[in-house]
DNA sequence: CTGTTAGCGCATTCAA
DNA sequence: TTGAATGCGCTAACAG
């Protein structure tokens, strides 16, 4: 067996409390204590078994991150942002997807909680939140004390009250739609996805709120909320493309439907017909540049969100549980892409 | 606090032990038994506290994972893949990122040691081999038993002999070579990352097979092995162009290097001088038919990749750990992509 | 089929 | 500043 905290004592010729103690940085424990410790544990090769510990202290250094899907750009750089902000106050991070399920996600959220993690990330699935609520306040209730704190990252969850770290969502449409429009586009497709969907339905208000104010038409077909993936993108296009009277300019929701679109644009009409197209799209990527419609794009400040959503969990662990939960929006960065040759 | 097995006992009129086993789903415990424990759990709201359970059984039902970096698309798709693979089994991910650097891989690895996790997958850190190994040997011995179990995903790591699951390298190298070659290329550039890196080694070697086969020159100036990222792809690209003589074909290591160089091309080189440019490189991704000059892309099986490491730990978690390391080569599948006017 | 008992490794009272 | 004793919640012998 690995050498336990009693055998470093034994070792050191002192008592298990005293060791924890000096393990732990307390400072009432005597320097020469402390070099005692030290030396047994070098001597030992003694490591701490942290599951121990968490059952003691009833805190494991874990959160846990649930997504709807693992294998999307704007979760991987959350992960990574986020890795960096809490491993060094020592937290690992225990990811899971909910497939974009809702009651997948109530599962994970259960089996996370089985864990003890201290705190928990999550990107709603789609209509979760009276779910997650109610396991949330079920367990609070067994548990006799405050829920596990719980932060909300890019989507909203009705029926959930909790922090959040949002992108402004409307605000960025909002804008990017008017820079097409000041480019001379008065009439401009849209390229969705489900209402249902926080981000969907923002991007959608502010593309509207846009077309609206600047006196713009609203043409209905073409208004999509297909989806938000890259074969959505393509088969949306292709369906307005087909329309007669067609419009030269596009808003798009995301990167995947962007590079669907831009697959249809590029592969199935002539270069003449698609000469005039242009796109503003959420999300700016290194490809961005390569897709060759693309006017406008809205950075979003992911790697902060994750700086953000961490913060608001390790306050929330080690505080006011309690005070009322907060929303944090960051904005958008509009980015301009020349037209060139391609 | 939570409701715990000794309450469900009280409840239930049992012992804890009965309950622990009408827990764990064992045969011996009678129908009568069972429904009594469902009843009470059910009452109660228990949820089993699995930092108890591991304590005691010295498992956690984790593995941990540790990559260069986690915002890369290739991570995300093998933790994707492997959190649906391992999660049927109870088992959870968690991540974290050495940040390419042998040091902190191994404190990461310390640090998931101690949190006993019952299984380790590594994409090694450059040069990390010999400091995995000591480490694991280090831990190996302290704990008197056979060391956690570790694969190793992607990349080698020299020094250290341990499961693996990688891709044929070399061979998909050297077909993208050949197929480039068969269009009529004669002289290719190649644009690679560091050698110490056995995946950017091998790729450089089943090109290297490739050229010397078909008796193609093998050009210095047009060989390149700067970097694995966006920026030096586009650097490398821009420094074989400025030469004279740049030929029109290139062999690129990733999708980023990729995208670097086609970024160099079109946003600096005039349409006409870029026509005739060819590309074959590693990374199938959505937007690979957009890359102007793609004319082959080798798609690596990630996903296959991470079900096979995931397979691989849990047979070794729950069997013979000592069986001598094996070595699983998958194949990269080579996709012709279309020369089009985009 | 079920209960009693004894820890897993640690942090933490309470005394000294 | 230190030590002895206790228990976190669970599983696993061992008996019955």
């Amino acid at each position: 067996m690995n050498a336990t905290i009693r055998d470093v004592a034994l070792a050191a010729g002192l008592s298990t409390a005293t060791v924890s103690r000096a393990l732990n940085g307390d400072a009432s424990v005597s320097p020469a204590a402390a070099a005692k410790v030290r030396g047994a544990v070098e001597a030992l090769g003694y490591t701490m078994n942290h599951v121990a510990r968490s059952l003691k202290t009833r805190s494991t250094r874990t959160v846990g991150v649930i997504a709807p899907e693992l294998a999307s750009d704007f979760f991987m750089l959350l992960a990574e942002s986020m890795d960096r902000e809490l491993s060094g106050a020592g937290y690992g991070l225990i990811v899971c997807s909910s497939w974009e399920s809702a009651e997948e996600e109530v599962k994970r959220m259960r089996h996370l909680a089985e864990r003890l993690v201290d705190g928990l990330v999550v990107i709603p699935a789609t209509g979760s939140g009276e779910c997650l609520d109610r396991e949330r306040q079920r367990r609070a209730r067994d548990a006799g004390r405050a829920e596990t704190p719980l932060v909300l990252v890019d989507r909203l969850a009705p029926g959930l009250e909790a922090d959040a770290v949002l992108v402004d969502n409307e605000g960025g449409a909002y804008r990017a739609t008017a820079a097409l429009a000041a480019d001379g586009h008065r009439r401009m497709g849209f390229i969705g996805g489900s209402l249902e969907l926080s981000t969907a339905r923002e991007r959608y208000e502010g593309w509207l709120r846009a077309m609206r104010e600047l006196g713009l038409p609203v043409e209905e077909e073409f208004t999509s909320f297909t989806g938000l993936h890259v074969a959505s993108g393509y088969e949306a296009m292709r369906a307005m493309r087909a329309r007669p009277g067609a419009p030269d300019a596009y808003f798009l929701v995301n990167a995947y439907v962007h590079v669907g679109a831009t697959n249809y644009l590029v592969s199935e009409e002539s270069p003449s017909r698609s000469a005039g197209v242009a796109i503003a799209a959420f999300d700016e990527m290194p490809y961005s540049p390569l897709l060759r419609f693309c006017r406008y794009s809205l950075s979003q400040p992911v790697a902060e969100m994750g700086v953000r959503a961490a913060r608001i969990l390790l306050g929330r662990i080690s505080g006011d549980r309690s005070a009322s939960p907060r929303t944090e929006r960051l904005p958008a960065t509009l980015i301009k892409h020349d037209v060139r040759y391609q």
